[in-house]
DNA sequence: ATAGGGTTAG
């Protein structure tokens, strides 16, 4: 072979540039970087395209980054060469600020600008990730263009930030499109051998979140069956998938499946744990919460400020105050998020002394209250009938934090003032506020309205419900129960006849209860479970026994009218009270039951735990739409304050 | 050097 073209087929072997310039590599603090920095600007090294590159994707990319240091030093370098293009570019994409993205693009078309330099395929997927966090699909569009010209295409990377851009600006068939041609040499062409196979899950996984996204959890779940292959991320996009679009079984089925997987590399990571408890926060279950609180531990999965948050959530929502508060005070940090999720935690559960202990807490620990916290607080407030506090509270939000208040506050402080009866300044309040009310804080009043017996105004608010949301059955049914409150049935099936034409019907109410992991959903009036026979006769064996110790049903919250007797079985077959009938039936004597209900508990219910928590020695933890309830020996936890 | 997943409230 001829020898000079040995030597130019054979290039020297390249130095990285990181062992080139141990100065820059050392830097083990931004402060340190800037010096180099000056230290370079003396010597004139900054003339030196390689090192400057290499400086500036210290500053620019490292843990101590700072962006705006980065941006100017980028404007400094004499030569900047692709590299550093490249750096800046994708340093600002990362970034999750939104004038981050607009500033990544508008360097890019700089970029195109300086003739001494090409966008390569690390150019693209930086710039792409930056159209896709602002959402600018025009210059998406065109960089496509530019992306198919260069043959960049076929590269994986581009491609699935092209198809993640298209997703992100809510085009699945474009994206789809890029995806299916992607997909279509698979079977036949020798390039689809040789690509990466971790390559092409990214895609899937890009287009099965896109799906996730845009709620399509149907095609989601097709696509996600049709993988070749799965990694964790594959299950991580299908179970916040479910999650976040209020599939909570299918959630948690999801979860235990992955765990079949016989793939010794798929393991339930940080992100999974995250997304996952959500879902069992919701359904209430317990063990299975534990199980993930315990596997954390095992598996050197750090619990931060954001497992933290979720698990402190978990634990309020499956009945474990105690346990919410102890893994609260053993986090190594806690960030806005995690105190609102502990103060939420002890407002549902009626502790609102401590809910606002909390919330004067973060100011020791300098941590600003957000809008959500005020919320909280509030609730907190209305719950355990603190009016004064209340007040103080909405007043420092006001006054002092200057929020600035949205109807959710209102709608607070709404419920706070009509609980402890002060109806007409609360009416006052929403008059006078500077926004629309909403069909949720009428609501507010008119609950107000019913449990102070305030007919006029009853019947006021909830004519307005009915024009605002002529299609929810909340003001009908509430409309309806002031009605039978009266003894008037006539006016209560007149509103059923109305609720029939318009087609309205109220929402099913739905319990679960967790036994040995396994969820259990009870709806009103069912007898699908396998064990409804037994279930039957447990609430017949009930029914006998409240009889005994005195119980008289309360009907007035029925919203049938039919005789004393028939609406007494109605009663019986609220989902709840199947709920723990099935926990009496299948745990042992003394373990508490844990029931999730999915709309408010109604007052004979409520009643009913009471008893049945004293006839038969069990502690029922009831946690309802709103709050908790915490039955035991006869009373509630509430107080029947509710 | 370059892709994919996350916590609170309603």
């Amino acid at each position: 072979m001829n020898p000079t073209l040995q030597t130019l087929v054979q290039l020297p072997p390249q130095t990285h540039p990181s062992t080139q310039f141990p100065l820059i590599t050392k830097c083990r603090t931004l402060a340190e970087l800037k010096q180099v920095h000056a230290h370079m600007l003396k010597t004139a090294q900054i003339y030196d395209p390689l090192a400057a590159a290499e400086l500036l994707r210290h500053v620019s990319l490292s843990p101590y980054r700072d962006l705006n240091y980065a941006a100017s030093l980028f404007r400094g370098i004499p030569q900047r060469n692709c590299f550093s293009w490249n750096t800046i570019i994708r340093a600002l994409s990362e970034s999750s600020d939104h004038d981050d993205s607009v500033r990544a693009i508008a360097l890019f078309m700089e970029m195109l600008c300086d003739d001494s330099v090409e966008p390569n395929q690390f150019t693209f997927p930086s710039v792409l990730k930056a159209c896709a966090q602002s959402g600018r699909l025009d210059e998406g569009r065109q960089i496509q263009c530019m992306v198919v010209k260069k043959s960049l295409d076929s590269d994986e990377f581009v491609v699935s930030n092209l198809v993640r851009m298209y997703v992100l600006c809510r085009c699945m068939v474009e994206a789809h499109k890029i995806f299916s041609m992607r997909m279509v040499g698979r079977h036949n062409l020798d390039a689809f051998k040789k690509r990466r196979q971790e390559g092409d899950i990214v895609l899937w996984n890009v287009m099965v979140d896109g799906y996730v996204r845009t709620g399509d959890l149907v095609s989601a779940k097709e696509l996600f069956d049709e993988m070749p292959r799965r990694s964790t991320v594959s299950w991580n996009v299908i179970i916040s998938g479910y999650s976040q679009n209020g599939l909570f079984k299918e959630a948690i089925q999801a979860f235990q499946e992955m765990q079949q997987v016989q793939d010794g590399n798929l393991r339930p990571n940080f992100v999974t744990l995250v997304s996952i408890l959500p879902a069992i926060s919701r359904l209430g279950a317990l063990e299975l919460g534990k199980w993930v609180h315990l596997y954390a531990e095992r598996n050197k999965i750090e619990i931060n400020d954001v497992l933290g948050s979720a698990l402190v959530d978990m634990y309020s929502k499956c009945g474990s105050i105690e346990k919410a508060i102890q893994v609260f005070s053993r986090l190594p940090r806690r960030n806005p998020i995690t105190w609102n999720s502990i103060i939420g935690g002890l407002a549902m559960h009626g502790r609102a002394r401590d809910a606002l202990d909390y919330f004067h807490q973060m100011d020791k620990f300098e941590i600003p209250p957000t809008s959500v916290t005020y919320i909280l607080v509030l609730t907190a407030c209305s719950h355990g009938g603190l009016v004064p506090e209340g007040r103080s509270v909405f007043n420092r939000m006001v006054n002092v934090a200057r929020f600035e208040l949205r109807l959710e506050h209102y709608c607070c402080m709404v419920d706070l003032l009509c609980r402890a009866g002060h109806l007409d300044e609360a009416e006052q309040l929403m008059i006078n506020m500077p926004l629309e009310p909403d069909d949720v804080i009428l609501k507010a009043l008119l609950a107000g309205c019913k449990l102070h017996g305030n007919a006029e105004m009853g019947e006021r608010v909830a004519k307005r419900i009915m024009e605002l949301a002529p299609s929810d059955s909340g003001a009908y049914v509430a409309l309806s129960n002031m009605f039978a409150s009266a003894g008037d049935w006539e006016a209560v099936s007149e509103m059923r006849l109305k609720m029939k034409e318009m087609e309205i019907r109220k929402d099913p109410g739905c319990s679960w209860i967790e036994i040995d992991g396994i969820v259990h959903e009870f709806v009103v009036e069912d007898e699908s479970h396998p064990r409804a026979q037994e279930i039957y006769s447990m609430l017949v064996e009930i029914s006998d026994k409240l009889r005994l110790l005195g119980y008289r049903p309360n009907t007035s919250q029925v919203l049938l009218n039919v005789d004393e007797d028939e609406k007494e079985t109605a009663l019986h077959y609220h989902s709840e009270k199947i709920a723990v009938a099935f926990g009496l039936i299948s745990t042992g004597p003394q373990v508490p039951l844990r029931v999730v209900k999915n709309l408010r508990i109604c007052e004979d219910c409520h009643e009913s735990m009471k008893l049945i928590s004293n006839a038969y020695n069990r502690r029922i933890v009831v946690r309802d739409r709103k709050r908790f309830h915490h039955f035991e020996a006869g009373s509630c936890s509430c107080g029947d304050y509710w």
